[in-house]
DNA sequence: GTTTAAATTAAACAACTGTTTAATTGTGAT
DNA sequence: ATCACAATTAAACAGTTGTTTAATTTAAAC
């Protein structure tokens, strides 16, 4: 039951600071959400700030994952790479949409030095990972000469902009309030599609016959 | 005495709030780095919510200015139109970078409806007016057929990206920790030709000879 | 059935929150 | 000099915060 219920916090957890911030929620929030009792947050992740540091830790090798296996993968060319990562990216951020938000937030408030650290450095793993990839696409003179680390940065800041407000991307759909763009299939279809047009006529050579 | 000393707490606000965000910041931190008394806050601005609501509000509609007066001059191509409005944009985030991280924060939190509701309607006048110049080069078989919205999604992505974390752009550019990158030209050069040597690839129809 | 330890609880803790009050100081006009 | 009002202050307010305690319940082991 243990676990069960351990779990069970963190996932309450994680929707309260998508929603309100860390700052912004309270344990009794949380505690009368996940209807435990208000120690059992102390109990069971021995301070708030640790139980944050956890759901952190937790994501972030999962995110990681994938990226690297990509990578490694030498029977893909350079751009279909990308276009895997890319796919990667946007899957796990429309799935999750809650906890990105979350990383979001303490990416942006340097509040807590430490988690801030943290965060930073996966982002910085990934960064170097999709421009070596690029660079390697540039050598082999098939990509042009673009800026490695910014075109990463224009992948995940599209990305990234569009998980920030679910209103935001409702009136982009044309689609009433209440309405979950995360979970709607077309949403992510036209997401993909922009980002990959983009990204091929930036880095991909147009051969003058 | 009065007016400055109010315009001080401002100041002072936004940069607090970019730091530690609107719940982390306290009325007792603010008092105390304005060097003023702990009362003047509500005295001057009746809460800390108006406060912050009054920081977005001034800034707000300085934003929107300049936008409205690219797209209406019509001696511009629709090209030179984005290329100023992303020069625009640059420029006004990287001389405000405190202000805009208060922005993004507002985006990203949820909490306080009617300040989500403003920001978002102010992001979505921009959208509009930035969407409309695309679709008048789409019209004139100048552009290609993109998608309008999620091209202007990735332009302010791509800068909301670079300001979400001084020392994420301190690696990104191989600088020390301690450095400013918001206020290094190089940075902002490397950043705007970035986006729109990757937005002209985007857009601008090559002409196969 | 007794023992042992984990799980759970309500209550209390001290510190902090935004806000208000009531008293005091400062300033300019008459 | 006096009045009126704005500006400023320290203190107190009521409520919330994260955390801890000490008591109780649950569950498994022997």
């Amino acid at each position: 039951m243990s676990v069960d219920k351990k779990e069970h916090i963190m996932h309450v957890a994680i929707e309260l600071f998508a929603e309100k911030g860390f700052e912004g929620t309270s344990i009794r929030d949380l505690a009368q959400k996940a209807d435990v009792n208000i120690a059992m947050v102390n109990y069971y992740f021995g301070s708030k700030e640790k139980l944050f540091e956890q759901l952190l830790a937790d994501k972030a090798q999962f995110m990681r994952a994938k990226i690297e296996a990509v990578e490694s993968n030498e029977s893909l060319t350079e751009i279909e790479k990308l276009d895997h990562i890319i796919d990667g990216y946007v899957t796990r951020f429309l799935t999750q949409p809650e906890f990105h938000r979350v990383f979001l937030q303490e990416l942006l408030v340097n509040q807590r030095a430490n988690l801030h650290q943290t965060v930073l450095s996966l982002f910085e793993k990934n960064t170097r990972d999709v421009v070596s990839i690029i660079e390697k696409g540039i050598k082999k003179k098939q990509f042009k000469k673009v800026d490695p680390q910014l075109t990463f940065i224009s992948i995940v800041g599209t990305i990234n902009q569009v998980m920030m407000s679910k209103e935001m991307c409702n009136t982009l759909m044309n689609a009433s309030a209440n309405h979950n763009p995360y979970q709607d299939p077309k949403f992510k279809k036209r997401i993909l599609e922009h980002i990959k047009q983009m990204v091929h006529a930036h880095l991909i050579i147009t051969t003058v016959s």
